[in-house]
DNA sequence: GACACTATTGACCGGTCGGCCAGTTCATTG
DNA sequence: CAATGAACTGGCCGACCGGTCAATAGTGTC
């Protein structure tokens, strides 16, 4: 019988262990966990997470590893319709980012901690798609739909930050008096990001 | 004597353990710094932090308050100057606001530990700032030199976005290629940004 | 039904943690 | 020159840390 009882089912153990260790390391970061927290969380000893998945530190590699797959698979598809590279499509592009992101909060918070912790891996992870959307950007400016004067890279920099950041910070700047939602945040944010990618007349 | 001899100064004593305490806490965060290396790089006792520190708590509050305090009084400096709120205004205070986060690595970072702890004192600390320089895009926008169909505090939040994260995910994008380094980036967001903030002809 | 294998447990290890406290040293005050 | 109080030390506490290990309990195979 391939149905393992519910007593003793170690991939649906391992799950839970990752869903628990993903939850603490989202909400407090590696150091701060413990493996006895992760432990109580899934239900499971101690031991039993060692013997799955080794070292904490592996651990903390693998719920990184996990988010970081998620979030470029994610990219990944958005970049593989070919559709003609002009500003329509960035400004899906960059809508579909900033929803990816406020839906998946984890992800961001994760991208934090590696942020803090200098990791270069999740950096030349996502170089590869950075380089496609340049491309596209580089097309567009060719064809005179975009302003030429204005590094590509850098383009999609300012809106990866802008949207990342949103998130990250929202605890910072979600009490500046006057601030609007995401939805009007990025409204604004493409308003004035799209009209500034416009060739001077 | 009002000269303490250099065996007992208890100001320098508590100057050294902070200096010592933020050079760990910007480096490795609250959860990853024991008090015992921190009297170690500060050359006195755990004992003698607790004297003077109260708990690791609070000595981590008063690293995050003193950071916080430096930005707060270098944007108010900044805003003090009052000048006529126009365009060159904004780009200036752009400029402004990279330059002192590109001096002061160690804010960034106490901001994104600040960010995942959630803590919001932060925020409405800088409140104040955000309403002044909302208030200076209104002016402009009241008299035709800035698109009135965006949020003020958007317009501030997106340049203090666009600025923070260059440098909080520096070890993510630095590996991105094609990307330029800081002075080319915030040329091409102020292009981008500027241009975007005009009216429409 | 015997066997091998692995999931799982609980006890245990050496080490580090933050904090406390009794005692000492020093500078100032009257 | 006491004496008061703050600066400062070293040792200690109980709790917790990540990790190991021998033993147990199921599971699938011949």
């Amino acid at each position: 019988m391939n149905t393992p009882t519910a007593s003793r089912d170690p991939d649906l153990t391992r799950e839970r262990i990752l869903e628990a260790a993903q939850a603490l390391f989202v909400a407090k970061g590696f150091a701060a966990v413990s493996m006895r927290e992760i432990a109580a969380r899934s239900g499971v000893t101690k031991s039993l997470i060692h013997h799955h998945f080794g070292t904490k530190e592996a651990l903390w590699e693998l719920v990184k590893e996990q988010a970081i797959a998620a979030y470029a698979e994610s990219q990944a598809e958005e970049l593989r319709e070919t559709t003609e590279p002009d500003a329509e499509l960035l400004r899906r592009s960059v809508r579909n980012y900033f929803t990816f992101l406020s839906e998946h909060p984890e992800v961001v918070r994760l991208f934090a901690w590696t942020h803090l912790d200098e990791d270069p891996r999740c950096g030349h992870l996502d170089a590869e798609l950075v380089r496609l959307g340049a491309e596209r950007i580089r097309q567009a400016q060719a064809r005179g739909l975009m302003r030429p004067d204005v590094n590509p890279t850098h383009v999609v920099t300012m809106f990866v930050n802008g949207c990342t950041q949103w998130f990250t910070a929202r605890s910072h700047h979600s009490q500046w008096p006057g601030i609007g939602d995401d939805q009007e945040y990025i409204d604004d944010f493409l308003k004035i990001f799209m009209e500034g990618l416009l060739p001077r007349s």
